[in-house]
DNA sequence: CAATAAATTTAGACAAGACTAAAAATTAAA
DNA sequence: TTTAATTTTTAGTCTTGTCTAAATTTATTG
């Protein structure tokens, strides 16, 4: 298994490489976790000889196929945990991150398992980034218009198109904000009006509101 | 702020110091921590540094106020999370502990505050023993019969008197084992025979029954 | 393409927390 | 009350993860 400094770095450098398609360089991973280079090196060696990163000297890095389900494995249990803080202890999405940050290095299978149907198998978490599966498998993702979901559709709001005060009121007194999952309930063919789910109830909208949300679906 | 090190020291000397009365001996602190007195004289030095224990050599340690409210805190998170595992998670009462044992570590007064709330401010965990306050003080508890509360009152299930199998069985297809929350919303004068609450459903107990399970009250 | 700049690695050191072996203090016992 | 046993502490070492300073490699640029 692997310390809570390894598993940071496993993290880093998934994103790294998630948004940069090339090898990761040493510099890109101290900056990213507020450290030394010469602590980077010395980490990745130790990584490359557990297998879960190849490395050449002066080369950079990049994760193997069980390095990748590894951090996958900690960013599953990251966003698992912020749905948690923010659905059942009514935390605001932007407040979580720092105690998910310790959260996510919790040692149990069983424990994860068992949060996951507890909070309904989420695929979002409350900033609207996807939860890997256990395989560590993200399923592809598609930002969307709201407006071109169709009925019996899911996702959850990752941003807005036009962001006027008198929008983001409507959106904040309808309790829709980023990270909150709507589903198409019935669209109107004459008018394009929607109604939707949220949390539990129901709201009708109309086409001005769906063309000016995005959404995040599978 | 304390390392999970020292934290987990804090933590068995309060227990040691709990039923022992007298000063706590570097041994007994090793026996627990199942490591070396060597170590164990080494982080003691540094605690009684920090202010959190008294020490003096070859004569033991005690904890200051602030190590006992420091110790208490830890065991407070460590008892609000078993609850929420075995409420809300379905773990049983005996798988809880390991887990526990790592949330306990998690920095947050905010989470905790937000967990207390969501668990329904308990008074104990699911083995009964009493979750202490957020000044770390612990209301003493009384073990008392099931058959001597009063009406109204409310108490965790600890033991039982009586162990037949028969009876085990009668309370395991009734859901009450130890760590279960009892209220009692009645009792009948005449056979002494009680309604008792457990979780949301409610059950008739005779007076048999109320004589052999112990409880643990305020 | 040589020389300078930037990135990376090595070498050596440090703090936390642990260990072993040996020394010192305390307690028990003959 | 002197010896023996036990407990506790000290001294020195190790590992993990970090750091600084110096050395080395790669990249850039005039």
């Amino acid at each position: 298994m692997f310390t809570l400094a390894e598993e940071n770095y496993l993290k880093a450098i998934y994103h790294l490489e998630k948004d940069s398609n090339t090898g990761v360089s040493t510099n890109s991973i101290a900056i990213k976790m507020n450290t030394q280079p010469s602590s980077v090196t010395d980490m990745v060696q130790k990584l490359a000889y557990k297998k879960v990163l190849s490395y050449q000297k002066y080369k950079g890095t990049s994760l193997t196929k069980k390095g990748k389900i590894t951090a996958a494995n900690v960013i599953r249990k990251h966003r698992l945990w912020e749905v948690f803080l923010v659905e059942k202890l009514n935390f605001q999405w932007d407040e979580v991150h720092v105690i998910a940050e310790q959260l996510e290095h919790i040692k149990s299978d069983e424990l994860i398992k068992r949060l996951d149907t507890y909070l309904d198998h989420p695929d979002f978490d409350p900033h609207g980034d996807p939860i890997p599966d256990i395989n560590g498998v993200i399923k592809p993702t598609e930002k969307k218009l709201l407006s071109e979901l169709k009925k019996n559709q899911r996702g959850v709001c990752v941003g807005v198109k036009e962001s006027s005060k008198q929008f983001l009121q409507y959106l904040d007194t309808r309790n829709i904000g980023i990270g909150t999952t709507i589903k198409v309930l019935d669209k109107e063919e004459f008018d394009d009006s929607m109604t939707i789910q949220i949390g539990d109830h129901q709201l009708q909208i109309t086409d001005k509101i769906a063309h000016n949300l995005y959404i995040n679906t599978h």
